[in-house]
DNA sequence: GATATAGTTGATATTAATTATCATTATTGA
DNA sequence: TCAATAATGATAATTAATATCAACTATATC
C-alpha cells in the first residue's frame, strides 16, 4: 500500500461509516503518513502542534484510533509502554523481538509462521483478521 | 509442572533472589495455584479476602508479579483489559485466538509455530525467553 | 534467645494513559 | 439556506498499575 492508496483507504472508511471529512482529520492523516516509525499519540500531537497549534490532543488521539480501525495503521502495544502507531505503507506485516533488558525491539517477519497461524485459526473455526507476535528475550547487545 | 513442583520453583526463586518467605506469600501462592484460569489481581484479591481479610490488594498485586517473574504464572494482556494471570501447571504453553466481537478468547497451541519462532529469534542473534501470540478475528459463534 | 539488617506488608496516594464529557463549531445532505 | 448530527478542543474522569512510607517481620549473626 503506497501513500495515496492509504489515504484512499482511510477516506473510504470514513465515508462508509457515515463520518465526516474534516480539516483536522486531513492534517492528522498527512502528518501520520509522513512520520517515522512507531509514533505515540503524544509524539504525533507534538509534531502537528508546530504547524497546527489549534488541533487538540484528544482529536489526535481519536483519529489515531480511526487510522487503526481503517486498517492503514498498526498498533503496537508492548508491556505497559504507551501505545505506538505505525503507517502500513509498502512494508509487509512484521512481528517484534523485544529485549527484556534494554527494552529495544527489532522487526522480523516469517511467512511460514504467518501461514501456520492462518491454518491454526481455520482449524478452530476462527476467521483471522490480524495478529500480534512478540518474542521476548535478550538481544545481541545485551548478551 | 505439577502443583508441588510449581511451589518449589517459586520458593527457590524467592530464596535465590534473597527475598523472604512470608505467610502472605504462601497464602497467595496457594490461592493462585488453586484458582481457575485467567484470574485478575482483583479476582484473586477477592478470593483471598474471604479467608484472609488481612491481606491487602497491593500485596496480592506485588506477589502476582513475583509469580510471573518466577516462571510459574503466565501473564495475559489483551488490549486494554486488565492483566490476567494463569498458573502454568500441567498444560503446555498456549497462545490465544481473540474474538474482536464478543471479546472471548480460546487457547491454542502449535508446535511448528513455536519451533519456527525459536529459529526466527536465533537467526537474529536473539535469545528467546517467552513469547506472546495473539490472533484477533471472529469466532465461531460470532460469524 | 537477643539483636541488627533489610525485605514485606497494607493503606493510601500517585502516576499516566486512555476515554468520557459537553458546549461550541463545522460538515453534510436535503 | 437550513436542519441534523458528527467533530472538535479543553478539561475532567476513569482506571490499572505502581510508588510511598511507617510499622512489621523474616533472616542471619552473635
Amino acid at each position: 500500500m503506497n501513500l495515496n492508496k492509504a489515504k484512499d483507504v482511510f477516506r473510504n472508511y470514513i465515508q462508509e461509516k457515515g463520518l465526516r471529512n474534516t480539516q483536522q482529520r486531513e492534517v492528522i492523516l498527512d502528518a501520520f503518513l509522513s512520520t517515522d516509525k512507531h509514533i505515540t499519540v503524544e509524539d504525533l500531537f507534538n509534531v502537528i502542534k508546530e504547524k497546527n497549534p489549534g488541533i487538540g490532543y484528544a482529536t489526535v488521539h481519536r483519529n489515531l484510533n480511526l487510522l487503526f480501525e481503517s486498517g492503514i495503521a498498526d498498533e503496537i502495544k508492548i508491556g505497559n509502554q504507551k501505545t505506538r502507531y505505525e503507517p502500513k505503507l509498502g512494508q509487509t506485516h512484521h512481528d517484534h523481538l523485544i529485549c527484556i533488558k534494554c527494552k529495544s525491539f527489532i522487526e522480523v517477519h516469517d511467512d511460514k509462521i504467518e501461514k501456520l497461524q492462518d491454518k491454526l485459526a481455520e482449524a478452530n473455526d476462527f476467521i483471522p483478521v490480524r495478529h500480534k507476535l512478540e518474542i521476548y528475550g535478550i538481544c545481541k547487545k545485551c548478551k
